[in-house]
DNA sequence: GTCTATAGTAAGATAGAC
DNA sequence: GTCTATCTTACTATAGAC
């Protein structure tokens, strides 16, 4: 065996999300990727060796995994309808650190007509999160069409909320969307 | 008198405000506001000596102008309430390109205790915008807490179908929006 | 697997001619 | 007021020692 890694990839991936969420693509810069890792420009290149781009590539993949695993996942159970809700409500809790964390999917999106590096991956998050998110509502007994409406609506609203608590630099919108989140699709 | 300027300082800050807004700030170079303006570096240093930050604060300044003197003037005017909104509608759907454009107020904002630059103006501005249709709610016969309930959430679904429309490349979450404004505003 | 050192490139910014 | 040319710095990326 060789010698070890000072850092496991688990613990790594997620020192560049962090990174890549907050400060999006373009000013995220290998500077900052040293001092959040602790690793030199070299190692990181020994490990991701296309660079930045391939970092944030991993970056996304993660996130994806981590999203159908938890959100995903847990929204298409077969557990009743307002037990769906509640985990997913700890689920974004935690995701976005109570509203402090912005979403990656808004930092890292690309202005429009652009083939951005990460647009398929951010459409299909986008649209699985809130199909899934659909038949919740569905299995709550609302139709077809009301249900992707509501569905769509939470996601306009949590996304919104996410940028309104940045702009003003309070997480009670975030607070106050979550408290509502069940309302907001059942009521 | 001197040489004649090649562009007006009205269509040049409007240039300005369309890259930094789709691109962020630390991702927009000059080369791109070059190519925007028809102007090379020197000549934007002549027009604006502090270079990119300060091409980006005028760039606050302009939209912040904008913002008052036709969004939130037109909230706070005596017309009826149905009319104040129908008229946001227009100027909401001309401002974002019917869903086109992303909001600056979203790409130009930085992370969570950051001392951003333009953090002060922005905050600034979404509790004006909020403020302003909050009045028009109330006006409407909803007592003043119910009124800000409604106007931040619609804030929060504006900033949102922006983010989801760019994430999914297609206008229609905002479009939509649009056409529910009264709906979500004044039930 | 990680590091120091360095090459190569792009960005922000300035000087001076016209 | 605009330009070409240049300076300086910061960043991406690579080479090679340990």
């Amino acid at each position: 065996m060789g010698r070890q890694a000072t850092i496991d990839s688990e613990k790594l991936i997620q020192a560049l999300i962090n990174v890549f969420r907050n400060a999006g693509y373009e000013a995220t810069s290998l500077g900052m990727l040293e001092k959040a890792t602790g690793l030199k420009k070299a190692s990181l290149y020994h490990r991701f060796p296309r660079g930045k781009e391939q970092m944030a590539q991993e970056v996304i993949t993660a996130v994806d995994t981590w999203m159908k695993d938890n959100i995903i996942a847990t929204l298409r159970s077969d557990a009743p309808p307002a037990e769906r809700i509640e985990s997913l409500k700890h689920s974004l809790k935690k995701l976005y650190s109570n509203g402090k964390q912005a979403c990656i999917l808004n930092t890292l999106s690309s202005p429009w007509g652009s083939n951005g590096l990460f647009s398929k991956e951010i459409k299909s998050m986008l649209l699985a999160f809130t199909d899934s998110l659909a038949g919740v509502v569905s299995d709550a007994g609302y139709d077809k069409k009301e249900s992707c409406i509501r569905a769509e609506r939470v996601i306009m609203l949590l996304q919104g909320s996410l940028v309104v608590s940045r702009g003003i630099g309070s997480q009670r919108p975030f607070r106050d969307l979550l408290n509502r989140l069940d309302v907001e699709l059942l009521n």
